[in-house]
DNA sequence: TTCTGCATTTGACTTGGATCAACGCGGAGT
DNA sequence: ACTCCGCGTTGATCCAAGTCAAATGCAGAA
Protein backbone atom coordinates (compact mmCIF):
# COMPACT_ATOMS: atom_id res chain seq x y z
CA UNK A 1 0.00 0.00 0.00
CA UNK A 2 1.12 3.37 -0.93
CA UNK A 3 0.61 5.39 1.69
CA UNK A 4 -0.49 8.97 1.82
CA UNK A 5 2.55 10.69 3.43
CA UNK A 6 2.59 13.97 4.18
CA UNK A 7 4.37 16.33 2.03
CA UNK A 8 6.40 19.49 2.60
CA UNK A 9 8.64 21.50 0.67
CA UNK A 10 12.20 20.82 1.46
CA UNK A 11 14.16 22.19 4.13
CA UNK A 12 17.33 24.43 3.66
CA UNK A 13 19.34 21.11 4.72
CA UNK A 14 17.43 19.17 1.97
CA UNK A 15 18.18 22.30 -0.34
CA UNK A 16 21.31 21.95 0.43
CA UNK A 17 21.41 18.24 -0.09
CA UNK A 18 19.90 18.28 -3.48
CA UNK A 19 21.95 20.44 -4.96
CA UNK A 20 24.78 18.05 -4.54
CA UNK A 21 23.13 15.26 -6.42
CA UNK A 22 25.08 14.46 -9.40
CA UNK A 23 22.02 15.03 -11.06
CA UNK A 24 22.78 18.33 -10.92
CA UNK A 25 26.82 18.56 -11.35
CA UNK A 26 26.54 20.52 -14.16
CA UNK A 27 23.21 22.45 -14.01
CA UNK A 28 23.23 25.94 -14.09
CA UNK A 29 22.08 27.40 -10.26
CA UNK A 30 18.74 28.90 -11.92
CA UNK A 31 17.61 25.47 -13.43
CA UNK A 32 18.22 23.88 -9.81
CA UNK A 33 16.53 26.59 -8.25
CA UNK A 34 13.75 26.12 -10.11
CA UNK A 35 13.26 22.65 -9.43
CA UNK A 36 13.67 22.78 -6.10
CA UNK A 37 10.92 25.43 -5.79
CA UNK A 38 8.41 22.47 -6.97
CA UNK A 39 10.23 19.14 -5.12
CA UNK A 40 7.66 18.43 -2.20
CA UNK A 41 9.91 16.09 0.47
CA UNK A 42 7.66 12.95 1.82
CA UNK A 43 8.60 10.54 4.54
CA UNK A 44 8.39 7.06 3.91
CA UNK A 45 7.83 4.69 6.88
CA UNK A 46 9.80 1.37 7.05
CA UNK A 47 8.48 -1.30 4.82
CA UNK A 48 6.34 1.51 3.09
CA UNK A 49 6.29 1.47 -0.91
CA UNK A 50 7.21 4.56 -2.57
CA UNK A 51 7.01 2.93 -5.68
CA UNK A 52 4.92 0.15 -7.16
CA UNK A 53 6.21 -1.85 -10.12
CA UNK A 54 3.63 -1.69 -13.22
CA UNK A 55 3.12 2.03 -12.06
CA UNK A 56 3.79 4.57 -14.89
CA UNK A 57 5.88 7.50 -12.76
CA UNK A 58 4.69 11.05 -12.71
CA UNK A 59 7.57 12.51 -11.45
CA UNK A 60 11.54 11.80 -10.70
CA UNK A 61 11.87 10.49 -7.40
CA UNK A 62 15.33 11.33 -5.22
CA UNK A 63 16.12 9.71 -2.03
CA UNK A 64 16.94 12.33 0.38
CA UNK A 65 17.13 9.98 3.18
CA UNK A 66 17.17 6.37 4.41
CA UNK A 67 17.43 3.40 2.23
CA UNK A 68 15.28 1.63 -0.11
CA UNK A 69 15.32 -1.79 -1.91
CA UNK A 70 14.63 -1.83 -5.70
CA UNK A 71 12.23 -5.25 -6.06
CA UNK A 72 9.83 -7.62 -7.97
CA UNK A 73 6.85 -8.04 -6.30
CA UNK A 74 4.91 -9.99 -8.72
CA UNK A 75 1.43 -11.69 -6.74
CA UNK A 76 2.45 -15.85 -6.06
CA UNK A 77 6.29 -15.22 -6.32
CA UNK A 78 8.34 -14.08 -3.42
CA UNK A 79 10.14 -11.17 -3.86
CA UNK A 80 13.60 -10.70 -5.16
CA UNK A 81 15.60 -7.87 -3.82
CA UNK A 82 17.16 -6.39 -7.37
CA UNK A 83 18.84 -3.18 -6.00
CA UNK A 84 19.26 -0.71 -3.01
CA UNK A 85 19.07 2.49 -3.73
CA UNK A 86 20.25 5.28 -0.37
CA UNK A 87 20.29 9.01 0.27
CA UNK A 88 21.55 10.46 -2.50
CA UNK A 89 19.94 8.17 -5.39
CA UNK A 90 17.67 8.90 -7.78
CA UNK A 91 14.98 5.80 -8.20
CA UNK A 92 14.99 4.44 -11.28
CA UNK A 93 15.44 7.70 -13.01
CA UNK A 94 15.70 5.77 -16.33
CA UNK A 95 11.46 4.74 -16.18
CA UNK A 96 10.64 8.27 -14.87
CA UNK A 97 12.78 10.24 -17.62
CA UNK A 98 10.95 8.35 -20.21
CA UNK A 99 7.76 8.26 -18.55
CA UNK A 100 7.11 4.27 -18.76
CA UNK A 101 6.24 2.13 -16.03
CA UNK A 102 8.56 1.85 -13.18
CA UNK A 103 9.58 -2.30 -13.61
CA UNK A 104 10.41 -2.72 -10.19
CA UNK A 105 8.48 -2.00 -6.32
CA UNK A 106 11.18 0.31 -4.06
CA UNK A 107 10.10 -0.36 -0.31
CA UNK A 108 11.60 1.46 2.04
CA UNK A 109 13.56 -0.51 4.42
CA UNK A 110 13.70 1.87 7.06
CA UNK A 111 11.84 5.43 7.50
CA UNK A 112 12.91 7.28 4.43
CA UNK A 113 12.30 10.54 3.17
CA UNK A 114 12.14 11.03 -0.87
CA UNK A 115 11.62 14.64 -3.48
CA UNK A 116 9.74 14.36 -6.11
CA UNK A 117 10.21 16.14 -9.07
CA UNK A 118 7.33 16.77 -11.20
CA UNK A 119 8.57 15.09 -14.84
CA UNK A 120 7.05 18.70 -16.48
CA UNK A 121 9.47 21.05 -14.57
CA UNK A 122 12.35 18.46 -15.46
CA UNK A 123 11.55 18.03 -19.22
CA UNK A 124 11.65 21.93 -18.93
CA UNK A 125 14.27 22.62 -17.57
CA UNK A 126 16.28 19.20 -19.43
CA UNK A 127 14.92 21.61 -22.53
CA UNK A 128 16.37 24.57 -21.59
CA UNK A 129 19.59 23.29 -19.31
CA UNK A 130 21.94 21.53 -21.17
CA UNK A 131 24.24 21.05 -18.92
CA UNK A 132 21.48 19.36 -16.64
CA UNK A 133 20.10 17.35 -19.48
CA UNK A 134 23.70 15.97 -19.95
CA UNK A 135 23.59 15.00 -15.94
CA UNK A 136 19.99 13.24 -16.34
CA UNK A 137 21.51 11.19 -19.72
CA UNK A 138 24.95 10.47 -17.28
CA UNK A 139 22.68 9.21 -14.37
CA UNK A 140 20.58 6.52 -16.88
CA UNK A 141 23.83 5.61 -18.84
CA UNK A 142 25.46 5.17 -15.11
CA UNK A 143 22.01 3.04 -14.22
CA UNK A 144 22.76 1.08 -17.15
CA UNK A 145 26.13 0.13 -16.59
CA UNK A 146 25.47 -1.28 -13.05
CA UNK A 147 22.80 -3.12 -14.29
CA UNK A 148 24.89 -4.82 -16.65
CA UNK A 149 27.25 -5.48 -13.59
CA UNK A 150 25.19 -7.16 -12.21
CA UNK A 151 23.37 -9.40 -14.83
CA UNK A 152 27.47 -9.89 -15.02
CA UNK A 153 28.00 -10.52 -11.43
CA UNK A 154 25.30 -13.10 -11.37
CA UNK A 155 25.95 -14.71 -14.64
CA UNK A 156 29.57 -15.16 -13.63
CA UNK A 157 30.26 -15.52 -10.19
CA UNK A 158 28.92 -17.75 -7.49
CA UNK A 159 26.82 -16.68 -4.51
CA UNK A 160 29.93 -16.53 -2.27
CA UNK A 161 31.68 -14.30 -4.80
CA UNK A 162 28.89 -11.95 -4.83
CA UNK A 163 29.53 -11.53 -1.07
CA UNK A 164 33.01 -11.33 -1.33
CA UNK A 165 32.41 -8.38 -3.86
CA UNK A 166 29.79 -7.10 -1.60
CA UNK A 167 32.43 -6.67 0.90
CA UNK A 168 35.34 -5.19 -1.18
CA UNK A 169 32.60 -2.34 -2.55
CA UNK A 170 32.16 -1.79 1.28
CA UNK A 171 35.34 -1.47 1.86
CA UNK A 172 35.80 0.70 -1.07
CA UNK A 173 33.16 2.63 -0.37
CA UNK A 174 34.06 3.33 2.98
CA UNK A 175 37.65 4.78 1.93
CA UNK A 176 39.50 1.80 3.06
CA UNK A 177 43.10 1.44 1.50
CA UNK A 178 42.72 -2.09 -1.44
CA UNK A 179 45.16 -3.91 0.96
CA UNK A 180 45.62 -5.55 3.70
CA UNK A 181 42.75 -5.84 6.94
CA UNK A 182 39.84 -3.80 6.65
CA UNK A 183 36.59 -3.27 8.78
CA UNK A 184 33.43 -2.76 7.07
CA UNK A 185 30.01 -2.61 8.10
CA UNK A 186 27.07 -4.57 6.49
CA UNK A 187 24.47 -1.80 5.22
CA UNK A 188 21.71 -4.30 5.58
CA UNK A 189 19.56 -7.18 7.88
CA UNK A 190 20.91 -10.56 6.23
CA UNK A 191 17.12 -11.43 4.60
CA UNK A 192 17.47 -7.95 2.22
CA UNK A 193 21.79 -8.87 1.91
CA UNK A 194 20.53 -11.87 0.82
CA UNK A 195 18.41 -11.85 -1.50
CA UNK A 196 20.15 -8.32 -2.95
CA UNK A 197 23.17 -10.90 -3.44
CA UNK A 198 20.54 -13.66 -5.19
CA UNK A 199 20.71 -16.23 -2.87
CA UNK A 200 18.92 -17.45 0.80
CA UNK A 201 19.42 -16.26 3.64
CA UNK A 202 20.43 -19.41 5.28
CA UNK A 203 23.34 -19.69 2.30
CA UNK A 204 24.20 -16.22 3.25
CA UNK A 205 24.66 -17.85 6.65
CA UNK A 206 26.59 -20.47 5.37
CA UNK A 207 28.62 -18.36 3.63
CA UNK A 208 29.88 -15.82 6.15
CA UNK A 209 30.13 -19.24 8.30
CA UNK A 210 32.73 -20.64 5.54
CA UNK A 211 34.53 -17.18 5.46
CA UNK A 212 35.80 -17.49 8.45
CA UNK A 213 38.34 -19.83 7.72
CA UNK A 214 39.28 -17.42 5.23
CA UNK A 215 39.98 -14.37 7.50
CA UNK A 216 36.39 -12.93 7.58
CA UNK A 217 34.48 -12.44 10.77
CA UNK A 218 31.77 -10.98 10.56
CA UNK A 219 29.55 -10.22 14.04
CA UNK A 220 26.26 -8.79 13.67
CA UNK A 221 26.97 -6.52 11.13
CA UNK A 222 30.46 -5.57 11.54
CA UNK A 223 32.82 -6.84 9.73
CA UNK A 224 36.66 -7.76 9.94
CA UNK A 225 38.35 -8.58 6.58
CA UNK A 226 41.82 -9.85 7.24
CA UNK A 227 43.58 -9.64 3.88
CA UNK A 228 41.30 -7.26 1.36
CA UNK A 229 43.31 -8.10 -1.80
CA UNK A 230 42.82 -12.19 -1.29
CA UNK A 231 39.34 -11.50 -0.76
CA UNK A 232 39.15 -9.44 -3.96
CA UNK A 233 41.38 -12.26 -5.57
CA UNK A 234 38.37 -14.55 -4.55
CA UNK A 235 35.71 -12.72 -5.70
CA UNK A 236 37.95 -12.81 -9.40
CA UNK A 237 38.62 -9.27 -9.19
CA UNK B 1 41.13 -9.22 -32.62
CA UNK B 2 39.74 -5.67 -33.53
CA UNK B 3 40.50 -6.47 -37.25
CA UNK B 4 40.83 -3.35 -39.25
CA UNK B 5 38.00 -3.77 -41.71
CA UNK B 6 37.19 -1.14 -44.08
CA UNK B 7 35.51 1.45 -43.61
CA UNK B 8 33.38 3.64 -46.14
CA UNK B 9 30.58 5.89 -46.67
CA UNK B 10 26.94 4.67 -46.39
CA UNK B 11 25.18 3.61 -50.01
CA UNK B 12 21.78 5.13 -50.06
CA UNK B 13 20.34 2.07 -49.14
CA UNK B 14 22.44 2.45 -45.77
CA UNK B 15 21.35 6.18 -45.23
CA UNK B 16 17.63 5.46 -45.66
CA UNK B 17 17.67 2.86 -43.13
CA UNK B 18 19.98 4.77 -40.46
CA UNK B 19 17.60 7.48 -40.72
CA UNK B 20 14.62 5.22 -39.74
CA UNK B 21 16.69 4.58 -36.48
CA UNK B 22 15.09 5.26 -32.69
CA UNK B 23 18.07 7.03 -32.29
CA UNK B 24 16.73 9.50 -34.56
CA UNK B 25 13.20 9.64 -34.41
CA UNK B 26 12.55 12.81 -33.19
CA UNK B 27 15.81 14.43 -34.55
CA UNK B 28 15.76 17.41 -37.80
CA UNK B 29 16.54 16.25 -41.34
CA UNK B 30 19.45 18.31 -40.51
CA UNK B 31 20.84 17.02 -37.83
CA UNK B 32 20.92 13.62 -39.31
CA UNK B 33 22.37 14.52 -42.36
CA UNK B 34 25.09 16.18 -40.45
CA UNK B 35 25.71 13.09 -38.50
CA UNK B 36 25.40 10.85 -41.58
CA UNK B 37 28.12 12.76 -43.07
CA UNK B 38 31.21 11.50 -41.10
CA UNK B 39 29.29 8.44 -39.97
CA UNK B 40 31.78 5.48 -41.78
CA UNK B 41 30.58 1.40 -41.92
CA UNK B 42 32.31 -0.79 -41.53
CA UNK B 43 32.55 -4.64 -42.36
CA UNK B 44 33.07 -7.13 -39.66
CA UNK B 45 33.62 -10.69 -40.45
CA UNK B 46 31.54 -13.72 -38.55
CA UNK B 47 33.49 -14.18 -34.91
CA UNK B 48 35.28 -10.40 -35.35
CA UNK B 49 34.91 -8.51 -32.69
CA UNK B 50 33.49 -4.72 -32.83
CA UNK B 51 34.01 -3.93 -29.38
CA UNK B 52 36.10 -5.39 -26.81
CA UNK B 53 35.26 -5.42 -23.19
CA UNK B 54 37.30 -2.76 -21.32
CA UNK B 55 37.97 -0.21 -24.41
CA UNK B 56 36.54 3.46 -24.22
CA UNK B 57 34.43 4.32 -27.00
CA UNK B 58 35.24 7.08 -29.08
CA UNK B 59 32.37 6.98 -31.43
CA UNK B 60 28.42 5.27 -31.05
CA UNK B 61 27.85 2.42 -33.28
CA UNK B 62 24.89 1.46 -34.75
CA UNK B 63 24.06 -2.07 -36.34
CA UNK B 64 23.05 -1.63 -40.30
CA UNK B 65 23.02 -5.40 -40.66
CA UNK B 66 24.09 -8.68 -39.27
CA UNK B 67 23.89 -9.44 -36.04
CA UNK B 68 26.02 -9.16 -32.51
CA UNK B 69 26.57 -10.97 -29.56
CA UNK B 70 27.23 -8.96 -26.64
CA UNK B 71 29.14 -10.87 -23.92
CA UNK B 72 31.51 -10.81 -21.33
CA UNK B 73 34.97 -12.29 -21.87
CA UNK B 74 37.06 -12.78 -18.83
CA UNK B 75 40.29 -14.61 -19.30
CA UNK B 76 40.20 -17.87 -17.82
CA UNK B 77 36.37 -17.72 -17.92
CA UNK B 78 34.21 -19.20 -20.65
CA UNK B 79 32.31 -16.36 -22.01
CA UNK B 80 28.89 -15.68 -21.40
CA UNK B 81 26.03 -13.88 -23.64
CA UNK B 82 24.48 -11.11 -22.01
CA UNK B 83 22.58 -9.42 -24.77
CA UNK B 84 22.42 -9.86 -28.98
CA UNK B 85 22.30 -6.62 -30.94
CA UNK B 86 20.80 -7.11 -34.67
CA UNK B 87 19.92 -4.55 -37.21
CA UNK B 88 19.16 -1.22 -36.20
CA UNK B 89 20.29 -1.21 -32.60
CA UNK B 90 22.46 0.46 -31.39
CA UNK B 91 25.69 -0.94 -29.41
CA UNK B 92 25.83 -0.51 -26.09
CA UNK B 93 24.92 3.32 -26.60
CA UNK B 94 25.31 4.37 -22.68
CA UNK B 95 29.12 3.09 -23.13
CA UNK B 96 29.45 5.41 -26.11
CA UNK B 97 27.19 8.63 -24.70
CA UNK B 98 29.07 8.65 -21.35
CA UNK B 99 32.30 7.64 -22.61
CA UNK B 100 33.05 5.02 -20.00
CA UNK B 101 34.88 1.57 -20.75
CA UNK B 102 32.29 -0.57 -23.08
CA UNK B 103 31.53 -3.46 -20.00
CA UNK B 104 30.91 -6.25 -22.87
CA UNK B 105 32.57 -7.03 -26.30
CA UNK B 106 30.50 -7.10 -29.33
CA UNK B 107 31.28 -10.30 -31.73
CA UNK B 108 29.74 -11.13 -35.11
CA UNK B 109 27.74 -14.14 -34.79
CA UNK B 110 27.52 -13.74 -38.76
CA UNK B 111 29.02 -11.04 -41.13
CA UNK B 112 27.68 -7.54 -40.41
CA UNK B 113 27.84 -3.88 -41.33
CA UNK B 114 28.25 -1.26 -38.44
CA UNK B 115 27.90 2.24 -38.50
CA UNK B 116 29.98 4.71 -36.45
CA UNK B 117 29.51 8.13 -35.01
CA UNK B 118 32.03 10.07 -33.74
CA UNK B 119 31.18 11.05 -30.29
CA UNK B 120 32.27 14.70 -30.93
CA UNK B 121 29.90 15.15 -33.58
CA UNK B 122 27.28 13.89 -31.84
CA UNK B 123 27.53 15.31 -28.87
CA UNK B 124 27.32 18.89 -31.20
CA UNK B 125 24.44 17.50 -32.58
CA UNK B 126 22.19 16.91 -29.69
CA UNK B 127 23.35 20.41 -28.02
CA UNK B 128 21.84 21.79 -31.15
CA UNK B 129 18.80 19.77 -31.18
CA UNK B 130 16.84 19.01 -28.19
CA UNK B 131 14.56 16.20 -29.89
CA UNK B 132 18.08 14.30 -30.64
CA UNK B 133 19.14 14.98 -27.40
CA UNK B 134 15.60 13.29 -26.46
CA UNK B 135 16.41 10.24 -28.92
CA UNK B 136 19.70 9.67 -27.43
CA UNK B 137 18.16 9.59 -23.67
CA UNK B 138 15.12 7.36 -24.55
CA UNK B 139 17.27 4.87 -26.54
CA UNK B 140 19.64 4.88 -22.99
CA UNK B 141 16.24 4.58 -21.02
CA UNK B 142 15.12 1.40 -23.08
CA UNK B 143 18.59 -0.20 -22.53
CA UNK B 144 18.59 0.37 -18.99
CA UNK B 145 14.84 -1.36 -19.23
CA UNK B 146 15.70 -4.28 -21.05
CA UNK B 147 18.76 -4.97 -18.55
CA UNK B 148 16.54 -4.61 -15.60
CA UNK B 149 14.31 -6.95 -17.35
CA UNK B 150 16.51 -10.08 -18.07
CA UNK B 151 18.19 -9.19 -14.29
CA UNK B 152 14.34 -9.58 -13.46
CA UNK B 153 13.98 -13.16 -16.06
CA UNK B 154 17.12 -14.50 -14.85
CA UNK B 155 15.92 -14.02 -10.69
CA UNK B 156 12.92 -14.97 -11.01
CA UNK B 157 12.67 -18.12 -13.80
CA UNK B 158 13.66 -21.38 -14.29
CA UNK B 159 15.86 -22.14 -17.26
CA UNK B 160 13.15 -23.35 -19.12
CA UNK B 161 10.60 -20.48 -18.36
CA UNK B 162 13.12 -18.55 -19.94
CA UNK B 163 13.76 -20.27 -22.86
CA UNK B 164 9.76 -20.40 -22.98
CA UNK B 165 9.97 -15.97 -22.86
CA UNK B 166 12.47 -16.32 -25.45
CA UNK B 167 9.97 -18.58 -27.62
CA UNK B 168 7.09 -16.07 -27.06
CA UNK B 169 9.12 -12.79 -27.74
CA UNK B 170 9.86 -14.25 -31.34
CA UNK B 171 6.35 -15.15 -31.99
CA UNK B 172 5.45 -11.25 -30.68
CA UNK B 173 8.00 -9.98 -32.70
CA UNK B 174 6.94 -11.96 -36.04
CA UNK B 175 3.32 -10.81 -35.72
CA UNK B 176 2.17 -13.72 -34.55
CA UNK B 177 -1.21 -13.23 -32.59
CA UNK B 178 -1.24 -14.22 -29.10
CA UNK B 179 -3.28 -17.38 -29.09
CA UNK B 180 -3.37 -20.81 -30.38
CA UNK B 181 -0.87 -21.80 -33.09
CA UNK B 182 2.10 -20.28 -34.13
CA UNK B 183 5.62 -20.72 -36.38
CA UNK B 184 8.44 -18.95 -35.23
CA UNK B 185 12.40 -19.18 -36.30
CA UNK B 186 15.48 -19.42 -33.94
CA UNK B 187 17.50 -16.11 -34.85
CA UNK B 188 20.74 -18.02 -32.94
CA UNK B 189 23.11 -21.50 -33.31
CA UNK B 190 22.29 -23.14 -29.92
CA UNK B 191 25.52 -22.43 -28.60
CA UNK B 192 24.69 -18.68 -28.63
CA UNK B 193 20.83 -19.11 -27.77
CA UNK B 194 22.01 -21.32 -24.84
CA UNK B 195 24.28 -18.80 -23.50
CA UNK B 196 22.03 -15.70 -24.21
CA UNK B 197 19.53 -17.56 -22.02
CA UNK B 198 22.18 -18.62 -18.88
CA UNK B 199 21.79 -22.49 -19.88
CA UNK B 200 24.25 -24.90 -20.90
CA UNK B 201 23.95 -26.11 -24.88
CA UNK B 202 23.30 -29.30 -22.95
CA UNK B 203 20.56 -28.36 -20.97
CA UNK B 204 18.83 -26.18 -23.83
CA UNK B 205 19.09 -29.49 -25.82
CA UNK B 206 16.95 -31.39 -23.10
CA UNK B 207 14.51 -28.78 -22.47
CA UNK B 208 14.39 -28.75 -26.43
CA UNK B 209 13.23 -32.12 -25.76
CA UNK B 210 11.05 -31.60 -22.79
CA UNK B 211 9.01 -29.86 -24.72
CA UNK B 212 7.92 -31.69 -27.36
CA UNK B 213 5.19 -32.92 -25.05
CA UNK B 214 4.59 -29.59 -24.25
CA UNK B 215 3.42 -28.62 -27.70
CA UNK B 216 6.56 -27.42 -28.60
CA UNK B 217 8.18 -29.00 -31.92
CA UNK B 218 11.63 -27.38 -32.73
CA UNK B 219 13.59 -28.62 -35.94
CA UNK B 220 17.12 -26.88 -36.29
CA UNK B 221 15.78 -23.49 -36.25
CA UNK B 222 12.24 -24.10 -37.32
CA UNK B 223 9.88 -24.01 -34.16
CA UNK B 224 6.31 -24.96 -34.32
CA UNK B 225 4.16 -23.90 -31.24
CA UNK B 226 0.61 -25.96 -30.33
CA UNK B 227 -0.76 -23.41 -27.62
CA UNK B 228 1.56 -19.76 -27.57
CA UNK B 229 -0.87 -18.58 -24.32
CA UNK B 230 -0.48 -21.87 -22.49
CA UNK B 231 3.32 -21.85 -23.05
CA UNK B 232 3.26 -18.00 -22.26
CA UNK B 233 1.30 -19.04 -18.88
CA UNK B 234 4.40 -21.45 -18.38
CA UNK B 235 6.70 -19.04 -18.71
CA UNK B 236 5.44 -16.76 -15.94
CA UNK B 237 3.81 -14.28 -18.43
C1' DT C 1 29.72 -39.93 -53.36
C1' DT C 2 32.63 -40.36 -49.30
C1' DC C 3 35.48 -38.18 -45.89
C1' DT C 4 36.20 -35.01 -42.19
C1' DG C 5 35.27 -31.89 -38.70
C1' DC C 6 32.04 -29.42 -36.13
C1' DA C 7 27.38 -28.88 -34.03
C1' DT C 8 23.94 -31.13 -31.57
C1' DT C 9 21.95 -34.62 -28.87
C1' DT C 10 21.81 -38.16 -25.34
C1' DG C 11 23.36 -40.37 -21.17
C1' DA C 12 25.56 -40.74 -16.51
C1' DC C 13 27.13 -38.36 -12.72
C1' DT C 14 28.25 -34.30 -9.66
C1' DT C 15 27.21 -30.21 -7.27
C1' DG C 16 25.76 -25.48 -5.76
C1' DG C 17 22.26 -23.70 -3.79
C1' DA C 18 17.22 -24.16 -2.43
C1' DT C 19 13.97 -26.11 0.71
C1' DC C 20 12.30 -27.93 4.97
C1' DA C 21 12.85 -28.25 9.78
C1' DA C 22 14.62 -27.23 14.32
C1' DC C 23 16.94 -24.44 17.50
C1' DG C 24 19.04 -20.31 19.98
C1' DC C 25 18.82 -15.66 21.07
C1' DG C 26 17.52 -10.99 22.03
C1' DG C 27 14.14 -7.33 22.28
C1' DA C 28 9.12 -5.79 23.11
C1' DG C 29 4.98 -6.38 25.67
C1' DT C 30 2.69 -7.95 29.97
C1' DA D 1 10.91 -11.12 35.79
C1' DC D 2 8.58 -14.17 32.08
C1' DT D 3 6.65 -15.15 27.53
C1' DC D 4 6.34 -14.36 22.76
C1' DC D 5 7.97 -13.61 18.36
C1' DG D 6 10.93 -12.40 14.68
C1' DC D 7 15.65 -12.88 13.23
C1' DG D 8 19.53 -15.49 12.39
C1' DT D 9 21.94 -19.87 12.51
C1' DT D 10 22.59 -24.83 11.88
C1' DG D 11 21.49 -29.39 10.08
C1' DA D 12 19.46 -32.70 6.70
C1' DT D 13 17.75 -33.49 2.33
C1' DC D 14 16.41 -32.44 -2.44
C1' DC D 15 16.68 -30.81 -7.05
C1' DA D 16 17.91 -27.94 -11.16
C1' DA D 17 21.50 -27.36 -13.81
C1' DG D 18 26.46 -28.03 -14.74
C1' DT D 19 30.15 -31.27 -16.14
C1' DC D 20 32.15 -35.07 -18.44
C1' DA D 21 31.81 -38.42 -21.99
C1' DA D 22 30.18 -40.60 -26.00
C1' DA D 23 27.10 -41.22 -29.95
C1' DT D 24 24.85 -39.13 -33.79
C1' DG D 25 23.84 -36.05 -37.43
C1' DC D 26 25.07 -32.74 -40.90
C1' DA D 27 27.57 -29.72 -44.05
C1' DG D 28 31.34 -28.54 -46.72
C1' DA D 29 35.72 -30.34 -48.99
C1' DA D 30 37.84 -33.59 -51.89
Amino acid sequence: MTEPSLEQAPSAEDRRRLRRLPLFANAGDATVHDLLAFAPVSTIGRNQFAVREGTTPNSLLAVVGGRFALMTQTAGEQPQVIAMAGRGDLVMAASAISATPYPLTARAVEESRIASFPLATLWAAADRDHGFSADLARVVCGDWRSAIGQLKDYRLRSAPQRFAIHLVRLAAAAGQPHQGAAEVALIDDRKTLASLLGMTPENLSRTIAQFRERGVTVTGRAVTIADLAGLADFAGL
